[in-house]
DNA sequence: AAAAATTTTTAGATTTACCTAAAAATAAAA
DNA sequence: TTTTATTTTTAGGTAAATCTAAAAATTTTT
């Protein structure tokens, strides 16, 4: 059994793991708003028990029993957010800080029936996947909306960065999850990019294009 | 903003406030599974912090802010313990060691959204009144069956005991809330008492029958 | 390959929530 | 009203998760 920090390291270390393949001592201190000398105790601890491999200086990866077990929090994360926005009206700038406490609730039978209960959904308000019970799920294989050129169309499917200010903008834009989208032109000068919806057209900056996904019905 | 642990104790201090104005130390250290010691410690923290009135050796009252901080907690507990039963298919004898860990999840929003989700329930399944956002509910003056005579009819509304051994005993005899007995008759021996359900009789011991609460509609 | 910069680890403290054992206060019994 | 029993507190300590400051290892730059 692991506790509430423990899991909160493992999760940070898991989504580290999606970008680079050694996690270092000074990402996860950032990432978990600590300091490096605090990530080192927890990385013996964690290696002590079995859930990370480390080599001094070199940095972390998860074991299997540590990748599973951060699935699983990841799971738990994200159908309490879809239950947080299908069932209690919460918008999707709303639900993390509250995943963040409820994903520690230590209860499989609560969480499988969570999942029934929400009808096994595959996708969270962010469009971020929804591992099984048995931890798996599809890798999705979107595109990031800044790698489009003109002319290419899409659908919304995702979004790289959970900010409530950043989301909240999108929202404002319209630019929700499932909306179709066509590329109708990029601006040389600050990469900003417009976009055609199926009632109006919009422009966002090149910074705010990077964190959008889209699953792309190729060109035109 | 208080502790997980803190929040258990106020909790705990609140119930047995409830049989006694003065609560003891001993009586905390045996309900949270601790040592006396222990509480003494907390009991300081949480003077300290305008919580409770103590004074050495007299035992503690919860002030003003405790008893708020307390009954609100109570009110997520049974909140958290309907919505199990209810939307998720628990019954009422699973439900009381998830809500544990549920009534510490901090977010006034969630727990707004969660009420009003549910319709604004007044009980929860044990038949435990449920607080209003205010703090506010109607303090429930049932009987005990131990104290009804040969006659008595009533309606199951509440049990003063939570233990899953407990529970699942009553829903085996099919002694569930909402259901109308009448008592049929009470053995001088053990002090059972046999019950007279709308399709069956059913015989309880005496040590059960004590944590059964029932509202009486008086006699015959 | 040295020097400089960066990253990571160790050493030593602090805070919270516990504990045991012993002392002190209070309550009950003789 | 002593003596005895019970309750409560203090004293001193442990383990988990932090921190700061300084040392060590690694990486990058000259
Ligand atoms: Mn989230
Ligand atoms: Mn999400
Ligand atoms: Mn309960
Ligand atoms: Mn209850």
């Amino acid at each position: 059994m692991q506790s509430y920090t423990e899991e909160n390291y493992l999760k940070t270390i898991y989504h580290l793991a999606e970008k680079t393949i050694n996690v270092q001592t000074n990402a996860i201190a950032e990432q978990m708003q600590t300091k490096p000398a605090s990530v080192t105790d927890m990385i013996k601890k964690l290696a002590d028990k079995g859930l990370v491999d480390y080599i001094k200086y070199q940095g972390v990866t998860l074991t299997e029993t540590g990748k599973n077990t951060a699935i699983d929090i990841v799971r738990k994360h994200r159908l309490w957010e879809v239950f947080l926005v299908d069932k209690l009206n919460f918008k999707w700038d709303e639900v993390h800080d509250v995943a963040e406490e409820l994903e520690h609730i230590k209860s499989i039978e609560l969480i499988e029936r969570l999942d029934e209960f929400l009808g096994f959904p595959k996708a969270d308000p962010h469009g971020d996947p929804i591992p099984d019970k048995n931890g798996r799920f599809a890798k999705t294989q979107f595109i990031k909306l800044i790698e489009l050129t003109i002319g290419d169309q899409g659908t919304i499917t995702g979004v790289t960065q959970h900010s409530s200010a950043f989301l909240k903008h999108l929202e404002k834009l319209g630019l929700t999850l499932g909306k179709k989208i066509q590329i109708s032109d990029v601006t040389d000068f600050d990469g900003s990019v417009e976009i055609l919806l199926s009632d109006k057209q919009v422009n966002i900056s090149r910074e705010v294009a990077k964190h959008i996904l889209i699953s792309s019905n190729g060109k035109n």
